[in-house]
DNA sequence: CTGAAAGCGCTTACAG
DNA sequence: CTGAAAGCGCTTACAG
């Protein structure tokens, strides 16, 4: 029996919502139109008299009122969900994708879910799927090497699951793609140590089954080629994205007597690594030998000489692979949507010593 | 006028749900019971006879039945999301982080939503309120230096709001916060060095406003104390948890005549400054310098020589302080859960020199 | 341009 | 131990 009066749960006598807790219904109540009219608002339908829709709008944003996700998802029979789906890339790479990612939803009502994975694991599409059935997922954003996965994007058009996938190939159609031009920016990296004037030039590539390895490695070569630099098979290292593939393809390629004067390494780990057997071999970067990266990871710039590496713009990838997500409903997109990485220049190259 | 026979809506004559795509409904008639019983098997109640339980779980798993989050959440009004709030640790850390939560998350119908945020900018606890009142999460991870913030805890605990709060002190109850314990780590640091033999030793910290950076700072003066050795106060530089200031302080620690035979930096990023400067400054590590940094992030070991760190298992932060929030609603916890990092020794650490 | 009815797939509150 | 009714906050399908 305390002075406190309690409040009847269901009164007639209709109380003014609690900030953030109003519901279509308080909203259409006070504006005088039914819930339906209220929800028209919502979603944007042309439907609504100016009038009623702008009365609408100011009740939404005096009681801060916004629709409740859940509800509208249940209805809708899908939510505002977008997956992050990704194998295992660098931490610096995701976390950078889901800043972008989160750039483009914000405001947007979407929200993101992440979803790692491991593609080597039998069964593992089946999770994505169950992932995105049970979520009823707006759609996913896939991360290379998943992205690459021809079975994964099948799966997922079979349960009519939107996605985009980020790649260096364009394996889909477009508004589903993302292109980052891996092999142009391999290009790129070559075109610098060239003409620089290096002729004695090594490559560590990733493993075959990255396609960005191909591509990295094979821009690379081509772009050699066509300036008349041949690089012999064994100047060509296969690593595995590792700083240890890196130590042991770079110790390989230096000790040979007629060793590079440069290296390109197809990420910063393996790059790292050419700069931990260079020190151990008392080669000097970029005296004796150059070094070109990619991923431009905090890494680069914190290694000594700073390294020269390629840089995607990881950040804005996610933020385009999410506008293409919410985008497809909308639009039929008719064009690839690309992003090229670019050389950083740094301290890790020089033109080759002279004799 | 095709051949293809469309099958009428809503027929009578009930067809078996579509794989993944059943409902309470389809699960009730087919059991023969009501939807509350497959709804109470569903919720673990202890008010099903165990027959029907076994009856209803066997046909839940023949058609690959899931509750449908949206639906369970919009009746429990609560969702069954759990968000990470986090401000601008590592990527690394982060990752790890995200890694940790989803792996106690498995399995238990719970997803992870990432939420960054920006604790300096004006009204960012309003922007976290908004994302947990609107998406009615079932609560949040908070990550330092965000869940160093009273006034976000508070806020929280107002909207009654779950969380969890990782630190390195107990700025809440029990079973709201996950300690790691940075000041014994700082300890075992200084013990390390001043068992070396060091007796000149230079600290950088990171900056005064994050707690991490005083335990971290403040366990290791304290230990050096204890064993007889002071760190006078040139000595000690603030640094900000950055590359750039790492390499400014010990540009500065080291230029001193006197010059310190061991730095212990209060991160990793900070302690690879400390790499570039003695390089810099013809330094050698480890043999005239002994460096100990702290995060074991994936520079440490990718440095030359490898960098002795101090390591904190992310991951397993993040799996506890997941747990630690689901089990909120079930036991009242009266233990400080905490975990304690750990000296990672490498090879940037000798004894000083003679002389 | 607007609204009343039914429904999305679950749960709570109540009754037995 | 079990179930029929009402409701969570939205939308679709239909009618006007």
């Amino acid at each position: 029996m305390t002075a406190k009066t309690t409040v009847p749960r269901s009164t007639t006598a209709q109380q003014p919502p609690a900030p953030g807790k109003a519901t279509i219904n308080d909203i259409a109540r006070l504006a005088g139109v039914s819930k339906k009219t209220v929800s028209r608002v919502i979603n944007d339908s042309p439907l609504v008299k100016p009038d009623t829709r702008a009365k609408v709008h100011a009740l939404m944003r005096e009681y801060g009122y916004a629709p409740d996700p859940q509800a509208r998802g249940l209805a809708f029979r899908k939510s505002f969900l977008v997956g992050l789906v990704f194998d295992n890339p660098t931490a610096q790479y995701i976390v950078n994708m889901q800043y972008g990612v989160l750039d483009a939803l914000r405001d947007t009502g979407y929200e993101l879910v992440v979803h790692p994975c491991d593609s080597k694991r039998e069964g593992y599409i089946d999770g994505i799927r169950r992932f995105v059935l049970q979520q009823k997922l707006h759609g996913v954003i896939l991360i290379p090497r998943v992205s690459e996965d021809q079975a994964l994007a099948e799966a997922l058009r079979e349960i009519d699951c939107r996605y985009v996938r980020i790649a260096s190939v364009p394996f889909d159609e477009a508004g589903r793609m993302l292109v980052t031009q891996d092999r142009i920016a391999g290009a790129e990296a070559a075109d610098y140590l060239e003409s620089l004037g290096h002729r004695r030039i090594g490559l560590i590539t990733g493993p075959k089954r990255y396609r960005s390895s191909i591509e990295r490695g094979g821009g690379f070569l081509d772009a050699l080629a066509k300036r008349g630099v041949q690089v012999p098979p064994e100047n060509v290292y296969e690593g595995g994205y590792t700083f240890e593939s890196g130590v042991a393809g770079a110790e390989q390629l230096l000790s040979r007597p007629d060793r590079p004067t440069a290296i390109f390494a197809c990420n910063d780990e393996m790059a790292a690594g050419v700069y931990k057997a260079a020190q151990r071999m008392g080669i000097s970067i970029p005296v004796e030998l150059s070094v070109v990266g990619y991923d431009d990871s905090p890494l680069a710039s914190q290694l000594w000489p700073a390294m020269t590496t390629v840089r995607l713009p990881v950040r804005d990838v996610g933020r385009q692979a999410a506008s293409l997500l919410l985008a497809q409903d909308a639009s039929q997109v008719a064009v690839m949507a690309s992003v090229t990485p670019h050389l950083v220049a740094r301290d890790s190259c020089l033109p080759p010593q002279a004799g």
